[in-house]
DNA sequence: AATTAGCACTCCAATTAAATGAGTGCTAAC
DNA sequence: GTTAGCACTCATTTAATTGGAGTGCTAATT
C-alpha cells in the first residue's frame, strides 16, 4: 500500500525537522497546519497532514491522542540528533567563567562542574570522579598514629588522597616504619592500582622479612580503600530541575528520579556505561528513552560525555533531562566542560 | 466576654489533646462529633463545639476555612509537645541492628546514620559530622610527593583525616622534613583547634628557625583546611520523602526544600541552631513552623539532636518533616541514635 | 449555669454538563 | 500530486449541581 517505510524523501525529513524543532521549543504537540506556514515548503496543511501520517506509520512520530497534533518518537528524536541537528560551534560564553586551579583537590572541581553544568543548562547533572585503576599511584606513606593503629596515606596521579586506618597488633618502631615507607614506595610507585599482582605482593613480603605481615595487611587495607563501593563518587547537582518538567513530575516517577540522585549508587551503571560506550568521535553519547541504561529514566534523555585526564583515567559528566530536551545546547555544555576537564591533568603535569 | 485566655481547664486540655492525637493519626481536620465519640469525656458535640470556639481563641487550634473541622496550631503543637505527649520509653526495636564498627570511618557511620534515620521515620533526615574547632589534634604528618609539593595529613581525635597539598617554593630534605614532623606534632599535639593562637604559632617558628616560612604555610593551609565552609560536612538521607506528605509538597516549596538538602549549605544554621540551643534536658531540640531556624522550612517541623563525642566535640542530627509528624517516635528515634554516637567515642578512646 | 438538641447556614469537594477549539481523516474537486 | 471542505474526535476549560461534613446560634432541658 504505497509507503515505502524505509525511505524517507527529502520532503518528509524537512517536515519531520520542522515538527521536532517546533515541538522543542513549544513543548506542545504540533499540528498541520503549524507546520504548514513554518516551513518554506509552500505546502497547505492537508498536504502536512498525509506527510504526517506517512511519518507516524514509520515510526518517527506519535500522536499522544486521537485530535492531537504529532510530538517525536525515541526514533525521531534518534533521527534528530544523528542527522538532523547543526552542531553549532557557537561561542563558549557562560562556560568561559569555568576556570579550573590546578592546586585545588580534584573532589573540589568536579562538584563544581557539576553545579556550574546544571546552573548552566537547567538539569539534573552529575560528575563522576575518576576510576581508580587507571589511576597511578603517586606517593604512599604509612605513619603511626599511636602504638595499635597506622595510617596510611596514598596519594594517586590524579592528585586524589585516600586514607586508611590500619590496626596493628603489635608497635612499630621508627626505623621499621621507614623502611616499610621505602620499601612501598620503590614497589608501588608509578604502579595503577589493577597492576598489583600477586608477583608484586610477593616480592614485597620477601623484602619486608618479618614485617611481611604488616604488609600484608597494608595492601589488604589499600585494596579495601580501593574497592570501596562508596568510594565511587559520583558528584549531582540540580537534581530538583527534574520538577520543572512536567513531563516528569507528572508520573510518580519523579520520586524514584530524585531518590536517583539522592542515592548515587543507582547512578552508577551509567557512568560504567558511558566509559565503555562507542566513541563516536565525539565523545559525547546521547540515551534517548529507553536506551537510558537506567530504567527509572526510560522517560528521560540522558547525555554524557567522557573526560580523558589522560593515560586513561577517565571520568563522566552526564546531564539528565527531559527528553524534549535542548539537545544542541547540552551537547555543546558537555563538550566544553570536558574540554576543560581534559586539560587539567596535562597542566599540573607540566607543573610538577 | 467569659474566657480566661490564660486558663486551659482540664477539660479543654482533654478535648485538645484528643484534637490533635486525631489529626496526627489521620492527617484530616477533626469535627466536633469525632471528638464527642472519641473521647471518654461522654459530651454533645454541641459542648464540644462551644469549648472548640474557646481553644480557637485562646489559639491553640485553627479552622482550615469555615466549616472545616480544627486543625492544631503551632501553639498548639507547642503545647502537645511540651505537656501532653508521653515519653514511651519503648522497646529500640529497629534501631538495634545500628551496630556502629568503632572501627570504621566517621565518615561511614555519619552517612549510614542518616539513612538508618531516614528510613526508620520517613523523613528527611541529617547528620552533621562534629564541628573541629573543639576537636584536637592527635597526629600531623608533612610528608613531600615531590620537590614542589608537600602533603599535610592531619587526624583529629574524633578520627577524622583531613589532606591538604601545601605547595612549596625550595625543596626539602628529608632530615629537614623529619625535624618539621616533630616540631609540628610536640607543639599541635592534643590542641584543640582553636586553641592554636599566635603565641604558639610565634614559639614554632622561632624554633624552626630558617625554616619558618614553612611553618607559616604549613599553618595557613592548615587553617584553610579547618576553616573550609564546604568541609562542614553534611550528610542527608530520604530527602525525597518530602514528596510524599501533601501538605507539604502541594506548594512549590517543595522544591526549595528539596533544594536545601541537595545543597547542604543550607542546612548548615540548622546545625549551629541546634548546638547552641538551650537543652531541656533530653538534649532534643524541636522547631515547629515559623520557630525553624531556617525559612524553608515554616511548614515544616525540625527535630534535633546534639551528639557529644566527649570533650565538647558535637554534632547535629536531626529530622525534617511536617507538622504533622510522628513526634513521639521521632524523638524517641534520635534519642537512641544520639546515645549509640554519644558512646563511640569512648569505645575507640577505651582501645587506643 | 452548664449542657444539649435542633436547625439554618457555609463552604469544600466531587460530579456532571456544556462549551471550546485544536487537530485529524477522509473525500471530492482542482 | 495537491488542496479545500467538512464531519468527527477528544482533551481542556468553565459552569452549574449536588452532597455532606461541620459550624454557629438559639432555645429547650437538666
Amino acid at each position: 500500500m504505497g509507503i515505502d517505510k524505509s525511505e524517507l524523501d527529502e520532503r518528509k525529513v524537512k517536515i519531520l525537522d520542522a515538527i521536532i524543532r517546533n515541538y522543542l521549543a513549544t513543548g506542545e504537540p504540533v499540528g498541520s497546519r503549524t507546520i504548514s506556514k513554518y516551513t518554506d515548503l509552500n505546502l497547505s496543511s492537508a498536504t502536512i497532514r498525509n506527510e504526517m501520517a506517512d511519518l507516524e506509520e514509520m515510526g518517527y512520530i506519535v500522536q499522544p491522542h486521537t485530535s492531537a497534533g504529532r510530538i517525536p518518537s525515541d526514533k525521531g528524536y534518534r533521527l534528530y540528533v544523528d542527522h538532523l541537528m547543526e552542531e553549532k560551534d557557537r561561542e563558549i560564553s557562560e562556560m568561559k567563567e569555568f576556570v579550573i586551579e590546578k592546586t585545588e583537590k580534584m573532589e573540589k572541581v568536579l562538584k563544581q562542574a557539576a553545579k556550574l553544568l546544571a546552573a548552566n543548562t537547567n538539569y539534573a547533572t552529575l560528575v563522576s570522579a575518576p576510576a581508580y585503576n587507571q589511576n597511578k599511584i603517586k606517593f604512599i606513606q604509612l605513619s603511626a598514629v599511636n602504638d595499635s593503629q597506622l595510617l596510611a596515606v596514598i596519594v594517586l596521579n590524579s592528585n586524589m588522597v585516600k586514607n586508611q586506618m590500619i590496626d596493628i597488633s603489635e608497635p612499630l618502631d621508627n626505623e621499621t616504619l621507614l623502611k616499610l615507607n621505602i620499601l612501598l614506595n620503590t614497589s608501588l610507585n608509578g604502579l595503577a592500582l589493577d597492576q598489583i599482582n600477586l608477583g608484586t605482593i610477593a616480592l614485597m613480603k620477601e623484602q619486608a622479612g618479618i614485617h611481611s605481615k604488616i604488609v600484608s595487611e597494608v595492601l589488604d587495607a589499600l585494596v579495601q580503600t580501593i574497592s570501596e563501593t562508596e568510594d565511587l563518587q559520583i558528584y549531582t547537582s540540580g537534581a530538583t530541575n527534574i520538577l520543572k518538567y512536567p513531563e516528569l513530575s507528572d508520573s510518580e516517577s519523579v520520586s524514584s528520579l530524585l531518590s536517583a540522585f539522592e542515592e548515587k549508587e543507582e547512578l552508577q551503571s551509567l557512568v560504567t556505561e558511558s566509559l565503555s560506550g562507542d566513541e563516536n568521535g565525539t565523545g559525547i553519547q546521547v540515551y534517548i528513552g529507553n536506551e537510558s541504561p537506567i530504567q527509572t529514566m526510560k522517560d528521560c534523555s540522558v547525555v554524557t560525555a567522557t573526560y580523558d585526564l589522560g593515560e586513561g583515567i577517565k571520568g563522566t559528566i552526564g546531564i539528565v533531562g527531559p527528553k524534549r530536551m535542548d539537545y544542541e545546547k547540552v551537547m555543546d555544555n558537555l563538550k566544553t566542560l570536558k574540554s576543560q576537564l581534559d586539560g587539567i591533568y596535562k597542566k599540573s603535569e607540566d607543573d610538577s
